[in-house]
DNA sequence: GATATTTAGTCCACAACATAGACTAAATGG
DNA sequence: CCATTTAGTCTATGTTGTGGACTAAATATC
């Protein structure tokens, strides 16, 4: 009989994981809310004022957070003393391999992107060593560039466009880039802990911690190969091998065209990449969204279909994980002005009469900065969940 | 900016709350491996000897655990004393409403099945109030016998054949019973707690912990509705607003035939009851077992239709929810022979090139019982899950 | 300008719960 | 019968939060 409790249940808690948990809990709200006092954090936490001054007297040696002045809530009484995360000590760095350009980001604790580097490259014709190099000296200039200014990094997260083996780091297969089996960490060796994930997800992710919707959607990427990252009440759901997402595989007709996963008539068929440009024979994405602008009728008819193709996947997609928005990102949030009504529509019809609301579909707020902004945002998001790891000993 | 913990992050920490954890952790672990010594409960929580003699006196003056025997692992040394649960003391109350009959299940705190009650009735042409009055009476008959038995019940879940609004306990609309909008806790009115649940997720949660499968699959149940539970890692996944599952309308075809949900070609139509029974001229269910079982050619020809279709919407769900292993409930447990060899083929031919491993295909356990015991079951947790809600203060 | 009032934050004795080592208890091997 | 091994209890100590007293810093009122 397998018992049902998660892994954060199975651990005994002791007088440090007490303290470990509300350190994390302090500095939790004071990211959360901008800044709070030390009576605020009280009020809000539950806990003592002497717990909550010996707390954040902690953090403030680690140097997590800071003093920044005094603040008055009511008419009268001593002013209380503002504490708010410091962007000064510690930093995190989103790293990108998309098809066409490799992309760092430094983000600071306060969740600031404080420094952007973004190289054109083809990576479909260089080799998987070549690509990771060429990123690899992208980010030690950015290291460089961070101590420069102060900053320690503590770690890393590498957005790949493909299924990532979470424990190993090994990109099993990347359509969008043609890799195969490659043992990214082992190439990538960095000065700080990096770990690889999927580029859909960390994007979802993106959206989450530096857009400003809602904390469950369902998050659309796609070049080539279409795949989603699901977020519900902020987590990030993964599914048990960590193979969830995968979009584009999703059946639109069971006996439309062959797809290269060996099924047919799925999503990627229709809405990907390579359907469109082929559909319009364009070269690439700028001259398909020059040949919309321009009216093309093959061109309106190619994102008209698309539309009508990603609207019958997503409302597969919805009866089965029920999101409370849908985001179009990658190549979907540029074409957003052809898709959405065709989206929308072929949604309320499918999904209309029997929900009681249909998610709305809106564009990506970030744009390509999506997946390396989640990517540094997922090692600020650690660091906050666990502090005693930034304390001195 | 959303702040992405969980809830359980947002708690701060004490004494009492060290300790209700620690309490949870030890009966988490005796209920996990049916019995333990207090030395071993160290070894595995890794708290002290002492600690865990602390916490087990305190379990054994609730009731929840007795001394049950000595034992002795190595060659020498004073023997252990074993600690099991009790399956005296407290007992849940699982229900369910089903189409054709109503059912309760008494389950004790081991998870041993102690009194079984089911009525053969026509749910659908009774009103809802009639439908719950005869639960209700059958439920004080099942808590009437329980004492008898010295058994507290502690509380309960019913399980109904479609959506369910957790906070508030109205079922919004169960097709296969023809109700829409009945507030089910106000009529049922039972002398303890009791919450709804959807029956595909209770049925999952049955298979979870009466079952002896991963703790990673996607449950499907049907009737004329067809629903999907989720679980993973032990834990059931119920989407943004707790409607996920709807595997019914998952899309096997766009143009397909209209449902009553308003779309066109979702499962439902292919392999719901209705359609099977439609296809087969037969009254109900046990008349097409009766025509498979003699090789009625419309029958396995209908068969093989309704498994084609559940291996296309099944490929869907695989590629965006990623379970380990697929469990076949409902009316598909009975249909299993006539529908597993087309099914697993549908998986095989639409996953088996990317996906390292298609998720195999398994029939249910426990059959009809498997949602109220995933019911009851969710009552025991809870208690397992927070012991101090059962000491004495 | 002085005093009363309000609110923030510190001080310190105490409580709750886990730890750690000493000790007792219960068994078997030699 | 004694030595050894292992389980479980006892008791002093340590860690971390609490709660009330107290100080500090502000403004309103006189």
């Amino acid at each position: 009989m397998t018992q049902p409790t998660g892994p954060a249940a199975k651990q005994a808690v002791r007088h440090d994981a007490m303290r470990a948990r509300n350190l994390a809990l302090v500095l939790g709200e004071v990211a959360a809310r901008g800044s709070l006092t030390r009576a605020a954090l009280s009020e809000i936490t539950g806990l003592t004022k002497t717990t909550v001054s010996k707390l954040v007297a902690d953090l403030i040696e680690a140097g997590l957070v800071v003093e920044a002045g005094t603040v008055r809530a009511g008419e009268r009484g001593r002013p209380g003393m503002e504490v708010r995360i410091s962007g000064e000590r510690v930093a995190a760095v989103g790293l990108e391999i998309n098809v066409d350009y490799l992309s760092v980001r430094l983000v600071d604790l306060a969740r600031s992107v404080r420094l952007r580097r973004t190289q054109a490259v083809d990576n479909r014709t260089a080799r998987p060593v070549e690509v990771i190099a060429a990123l690899r000296d992208l980010a030690l200039g950015l290291v460089d560039e961070a101590v420069d200014i102060g900053l320690q990094v503590v770690g890393g997260v590498l957005a790949v466009p493909g299924p990532v083996d979470l424990a190993t780091g090994v990109v099993h297969n990347a359509p969008n880039l043609g890799w195969r089996e490659v043992p990214v960490p082992e190439l990538l060796r960095l000065p700080f802990p990096v770990r690889v994930e999927n580029e859909a997800n960390l994007a979802a992710l993106g959206e989450l911690w530096f857009g400003s919707g809602p904390p469950d959607f369902l998050y659309v990427s796609g070049e080539i190969g279409i795949g989603a990252g699901l977020v519900v009440r902020g987590r990030l759901f993964r599914g048990a091998r960590g193979f969830a997402g995968e979009l584009g595989h999703v059946v639109v007709s069971p006996d439309g065209p062959p797809c290269r996963c060996g099924a047919r008539g799925c999503l990627e068929r229709y809405a990907g990449q390579d359907a469109l440009l082929t559909a319009t024979a364009a070269e690439d994405l700028t001259e398909l969204v020059t040949l919309l602008e321009a009216g093309d009728p093959r061109a309106l008819a190619a994102c008209e279909r698309a539309g009508r193709a990603l609207g019958v996947a997503l409302s597969s997609a919805v009866n089965l994980v029920d999101p409370d928005t849908i985001v179009l990102g990658g190549i979907f949030a540029r074409l957003f002005p052809w898709l959405a009504d065709t989206v929308t529509g072929m949604l309320a019809a499918r999904l209309g009469q029997m929900r009681s609301a249909v998610p709305p579909l809106v564009v990506s707020q970030l744009g390509t900065e999506a997946a390396a902004l989640g990517a540094a945002g997922q090692v600020i998001q650690q660091v906050i969940a666990d502090p005693t790891a930034s304390l001195p000993t």
